[in-house]
RNA sequence: GCUCCCGUAGUGUAGUCCGGUCAAUCAUGCGGGCCUCUCGAGCCCGCGACUCGGGUUCAAAUCCCGGCGGGAGCACCA
């Protein structure tokens, strides 16, 4: 006979790996990256490529590119060149390579001339309105067909100042004629130079767009494979041009499909702007979909991990769905938190009949080896504190058991000592939790930012930073156990 | 308007490339049960899906055509 237990484990191994493989992946040679835009720390929405990215690398012993594509100087938020490591790091995200675009303008620039010189770049100085209807229109702007030396003076003049923001760009030759407008030439270099940029001031005043940098990036940083979102289709082909003129080899491309994240505020300017106003508390706010505020939630690497593992890379459009999340996080946290006791919807009860008891409550019933919670109630009478709930529950009179010190019978707020039959459960008498009189005061911070007050039992400095379990409650975070009890709501 | 991508239960997912073993997998959710102590965990049972129509075929979730539906792009953002 086989161990149908055994059975049930070599079923989970299996599904250990449900991502498939990589074409062309070889041990050890794997380059993948992951880029993002310094606006901001992380949200829940980069953690996806930045995860499924780490996973290959290190399924395939490979290399992890973080490039921060710092182009834009207008949409750059300085401190994000800290809080982009940090987020990754937490994430469990092993970052072997830090590239930063702003460090690169001259490769950037090189690559701009040599293209010039095959005939596959000119200066446009239309008026942008002009050149949009051209290229509707599948029409060539008069620059297009300019001699090359013609397109390197424009260049020079680009760099050097002549040319206001704005009023000349360099574009990449496409095809005219093709039949997606999206595809048909991009504009490669632009002119900033109302705003410095963090990093290099007012170094550079022509920096390159996302399409021309990455494919270079790319290319120089010997990506194999490149894995991202579906919204990057049309870059591809896009990039796929400049590797195709000089010959370079094409990493392996996929696209997985859009996540939508319901009930959630990511977008970073929105956000930045709401901290700003004081609407949120900064970029840990409970409501917010930042990595930040996951992590002070309670929420695991391990179980954003899992999750995005469990989503795999299809192409097609998904819900993010935090009831799922919340699911892979139980696993992960369910066996490491201790449990306590949170009344909250407090109702001081006497008990009479005993001048003390004593509780024996396992830190965490799975694990008895933690040891045990161990209350003191003296009195004359025991005072304790009820839920609310649960004694309306039972009506004007009735029994209940409290969990790991005894049973009683109650009427109104008095309570009568009815000994400490644990059979009585059988019976289908209610099992409610409790805090002794001299509970701490509690406040755990809701995900709606509203906060929940209560009573406690004492909690230990040791639980601080720890998911517990306020037992019938919910799973929380605690931040703080002095003078009061702070906790964050992380799920059911 | 043009171009592209996609369509398996409430939400994800396996299967689709190489038709049959798929009256369709797993997870989550929901409902019920077990459990001497949680509205947690665990265990057991149940609910629930191949977008529609046509075609090819002995046989279609899987191949072809069309409709419908969803999404993305057509930026001097990334």
């Amino acid at each position: 006979m086989i161990d149908s237990s055994l059975l049930q484990k070599k079923v989970k191994m299996e599904k250990e790996h449900p991502l498939p493989e990589l074409p062309g992946a070889e041990k050890g040679k794997v380059v993948m990256r992951f880029a993002p835009g310094p606006s901001g720390p992380l949200h829940i929405g980069h953690t996806r490529v930045a995860i499924l990215n780490d996973e290959y690398v290190k399924r395939y012993d490979g290399t992890f590119v973080n490039r921060i594509e710092d182009t834009n100087p207008e949409k750059i938020d300085p401190e994000a060149y800290d809080t982009i490591p940090e987020d990754l790091d937490w994430l469990g995200v092993k970052v072997h390579q830090t590239v930063i675009q702003s460090s690169r303008m001259e490769l950037y620039y090189d690559v701009a001339r040599k293209l010039i010189d095959i005939g596959k770049a000119y200066v446009c100085t239309c008026p942008v309105e002009k050149w949009r209807k051209l290229k509707e229109r599948g029409e060539a702007c008069p620059h297009r067909e300019l001699p090359k030396e013609t397109q390197h003076e424009e260049f020079d003049r680009m760099l050097s100042g002549y040319y206001p923001e704005e009023s000349a760009v360099l574009v990449v030759k496409t095809d005219l004629k093709h039949p997606n407008p999206a595809i048909r030439d991009f504009v490669g270099l632009r002119i900033v130079d109302s705003v410095p940029h963090p990093r290099t001031g007012t170094r550079y005043r022509v920096y390159p767009m996302m399409n021309f940098s990455v494919a270079i990036d790319d290319h120089f940083l010997g990506m194999t494979h490149v894995l991202r979102g579906k919204d990057h289709l049309n870059n591809t082909q896009r990039q796929e041009y400049i590797f195709r003129y000089f010959g370079w080899k094409i990493p392996w491309y996929h696209h997985y499909g859009l996540v939508s994240v319901p009930e959630s505020i990511l977008k970073t300017s929105i956000v930045a702007q709401g901290i700003k106003s004081g609407e949120y508390s900064g970029w840990d706010d409970v409501r917010l979909g930042t990595v930040r505020a996951l992590k002070r939630r309670g929420i695991t690497p391990e179980a954003i991990r899992d999750y995005w593992i469990d989503c795999g890379i299809k192409d097609v459009d998904i819900q993010f769905s935090w009831e799922t999340l919340y699911a892979f996080n139980k696993q992960r946290v369910d066996p490491l938190a201790n449990r306590y006791f949170f009344v909250w919807d407090p109702v001081l009860v006497s008990i009479e009949g005993i001048e003390t008891l004593e509780s024996h409550a396992p830190l965490h019933p799975n694990h008895p080896e933690r040891g045990m919670r161990r209350l003191r109630l003296q009195g004359r009478p025991i005072k304790i504190y009820l839920n609310g709930t649960d004694l309306e529950s039972i009506g004007s009179r009735g029994k209940l058991r409290l969990k790991d010190l005894c049973n009683i019978e109650v009427e109104g707020n008095l309570a009568t000592y009815a000994g400490n039959d644990l059979s009585v459960v059988r019976e289908g008498i209610k099992i409610v939790h409790w805090v002794p009189e001299y509970g701490i005061k509690t406040v755990v911070e809701m995900p709606d930012g509203s906060k929940k007050e209560g009573i406690s039992e004492p909690i230990p400095p040791s639980e601080i930073g720890n998911v517990i379990q306020f037992e019938r409650f919910a799973f929380v975070k605690i931040e703080a156990v002095n003078p009061i009890i702070k906790a964050v709501f992380t799920h059911n």
